[in-house]
DNA sequence: CGCGGGTTTGATGATGCTCAAGCCCGGTGG
DNA sequence: CCACCGGGCTTGAGCATCATCAAACCCGCG
């Protein structure tokens, strides 16, 4: 079960993991089940878990005052879940993340993921992929300012098709910051264009 | 000259800075001076240096197709600048950054860079501050997909209130996303708002 | 068969963009 | 000392993009 987190810390590190490591790692992170629909965090409360997704699906989003949910990112299979910044600062979180599909998410608590920062290996992954995460922001950022619609559909097909097919388009189109309707006509649009 | 700079690595550090480190610190981090509009990057270089801006201010920004610049970030004193992303992983960058004033930055290259994330307040200082950035992208790209142009603004004045009064206003409009003429009539309807 | 979740299509309207003109103000040079 | 110029800000009119609201459709499933 944890195998594929262990070799998942693998691939992003120089440092190979000791058994002792191993054993650090599997005795600290828990397996928990969510079930489709399911909350993991809610707006308001404070984000206790950071957690690797073994598999299914999660959306984090935030919601505004008109009720209206807004895709703030999505994890599948690999990927972790959480607000970082509720996490490490212990404030309550604006976010919102539950369960797309049922899912298996192996999760641990701040004390403990801090400890295992010590493991060398947890401590460079970690820190390769804050990095590359908050290039991944960046670059949102910036198609959010500079991109039309159809742009920044575009580039997320680049970036991350897999999400594309995991998810329904509405949570698409809320993830672009744009209307399950815009989205559904700049595809035919595409689509046309495509034929020609 | 360097004081500013140590003082605030010691604010962002529980680990007191040695005499080697100071050394180590004045002796890699070099003093540049840019005037204004001069370039600290052109898009398609790869960024090599990483700066602490002391006086003057700086704006990272990228360029459509249509040749409309969209402001991405601002740095002023005591702010870091670079372009992380092409600095870290040493690829062109699709960022221009240019000095918005007269500006005097210590800057260092990639390996000294790396080298004094040996000092570990340097390194912890490093750390909080990627930290810190990601939680302010991630708070951007939320405010980009679920707020409209006002309240945008209001969040940019609650968040970074120094900008507002450090550049001027189409700067900041494309900070935001929106065009210099929108955010005057924001401005406007604003003022009356608060006048009733 | 009917229901729920998702997608599409159309009509209408708001938000913010574009283009163009005018204003304000500080700086420079005649 | 004034004229002019550049940079920035404002205002207005028309327009594009995208949101909203409403209805229909599609399809897998109990």
């Amino acid at each position: 079960m944890y195998e594929a987190f262990l070799s998942y810390i693998q691939d992003y590190s120089v440092t190979p993991l000791s058994e002792a490591d191993k054993e650090t790692l599997t005795r600290n992170f828990t397996l928990k089940k969510y079930r489709k629909k399911q909350f993991f965090l809610q707006e308001g409360e404070v984000c206790r878990y950071h957690g690797f997704v073994l598999s299914g699906a999660m959306r984090q989003y935030s919601v505004d005052d008109k009720g209206v949910e807004h895709v703030i990112r999505l994890s599948i299979e690999n990927w972790w879940v959480g607000d970082r910044e509720s996490f490490a600062m212990s404030t309550p979180s604006i976010y919102n993340i539950d369960a797309w599909e049922d899912s298996e998410v192996l999760v641990a608590e701040k004390d403990r993921f801090n400890e295992m920062l010590q493991i060398p290996a947890m401590a460079e992954m970690t820190r390769k992929l804050d990095e590359k995460h908050a290039f991944a922001l960046q670059r949102r950022v910036n198609a959010a300012i500079s991109l039309q619609a159809e742009q920044r559909l575009e580039e997320l097909e680049n970036t991350y098709p897999l999400l594309l097919q995991r998810f329904p388009q509405h949570i698409i189109a809320s993830y672009l910051g744009i209307t399950k309707e815009t989205l559904s006509r700049i595809r035919n649009q595409a689509a046309k264009k495509n034929q020609e």
